[in-house]
DNA sequence: GAGTGTGAAAACATTCACAGCT
DNA sequence: AGCTGTGAATGTTTTCACACTC
């Protein structure tokens, strides 16, 4: 394991940029500065330094990153590295665009089952796995050892879908349905709501940029 | 106090949150509390009536808000009242499940466009739009007074787009490839990274969460 | 009594600026 | 010279607590 050390939520948030960050630069770079990190993530340089200290002392004084030590680091600390899996509910033009989605096993995550209830949507292949109704859930989250749920049902139903997730004993909910799921004891949700994404950018149309480039 | 003040950031987040308690509430109770507000939304209640002084003084002493004029007051200030339009490039999976996702309509955005550069693609129809080839973009957000450009596009052609979107004189951006696009003077970009949402719920798997809930 | 609006305090986050290492 | 790591300063956000209104 690590450092123990807390790792304060803004920066949290931050490392998957940061990571992303090292996917973007070209592949024959052996090493990086805080300075260029910054500028593709658009971010403060002193912010990345202060950021990749809580993961212990990575750089060299001097020199920069190891890109390759910092990626491990990134991803150790983030716990991709045990390969974990994920299975998606509600297989509608969302949950299919999930399933096919690269980006998840280019990170780690697995998706080992694909859920919906309606009987025209069973038994679909998609990305190589067959739609199962709801009640085969628990089943797949055992076998797989499932820690990460994917909600994109309808609104109506996704709190009784996160109630069945917990009780498949998964650990975390990442939910694209417009709900506002209920607090559950022990369990990590993350919300994704893609309208309100479009209405903080409207907000910002009206008026004035908070940073103006420069 | 006046709306001319400057809302913070963290504050705009939360808007679209509280418009979406209001929806969530039931139909016929015609005042709601900052309490009742914060319980939904899961954020503390002192936070509530911050957010909402920042409209202007909206609610009663000793009763609370008005459903119908906080409504009507959010919408306001978040620019939903004008009918924003938009367009989405790329039309693979996600690209089509955004086009089809009834919440954009719901809060007052309009689809008016759909671009992809697949011959494959072209000329499909899509929640009642054709697929159209990049070349035309210019003139449908000419035609539309196009406000806003959502990418869903493979990373490799994302900045691009970006700068073609710029060139059609969009101002906002919704990105939802996993590319890390670069400043563009005076247009807004907010990026959705699936993945990234699934990593920084892997961080917290491992460890004690941050808020035990209580 | 119930519930807002807001100063003041506390907590958290960002940025500066520079000592110290390569 | 170039770049990290981090105290100290500054800025932002959250929360408390209570005067005030209905």
């Amino acid at each position: 394991m690590k450092n123990n050390t807390n790792i304060p939520p803004a920066t949290v948030q931050r490392l998957p940029l940061y990571l992303q960050c090292l996917d973007q630069i070209d592949t024959n770079s052996v090493g990086i500065s805080s300075k260029k990190i910054a500028e593709i993530a658009k971010v403060n340089d002193a912010q990345v330094r202060r950021d990749l200290s809580y993961l212990g002392t990575l750089g060299t004084r001097g020199v920069g990153y190891d890109v390759i030590t910092l990626r491990k680091q990134l991803e150790l600390e983030l716990g991709l590295v045990d390969g974990l899996s994920a299975i998606i509910i509600g297989i509608g033009n969302l949950g299919s665009a999930l399933a096919e989605y690269g980006g998840f096993k280019e990170k780690g995550f697995k998706i080992v089952g694909l859920f919906d209830e309606d009987p025209k949507k069973l038994n679909k292949q998609i990305a190589g796995l067959t739609v199962n109704p709801i009640s085969k859930m628990k089943d797949v989250c055992e076998k797989y050892n499932v820690a990460i749920g994917i909600i994109a049902t309808p609104e109506e139903v996704a709190e009784e879908i996160a109630d069945k997730l917990v009780d498949c004993g998964i650990k975390s909910i990442l939910n694209f349905a417009p709900a506002m799921l209920k607090n559950k004891p022990g369990i990590q949700i993350r919300s994704v709501d893609l309208s309100q994404e479009l209405q903080i950018l409207s907000y910002y149309l009206d008026r004035k940029p908070l940073k103006v480039s420069e």
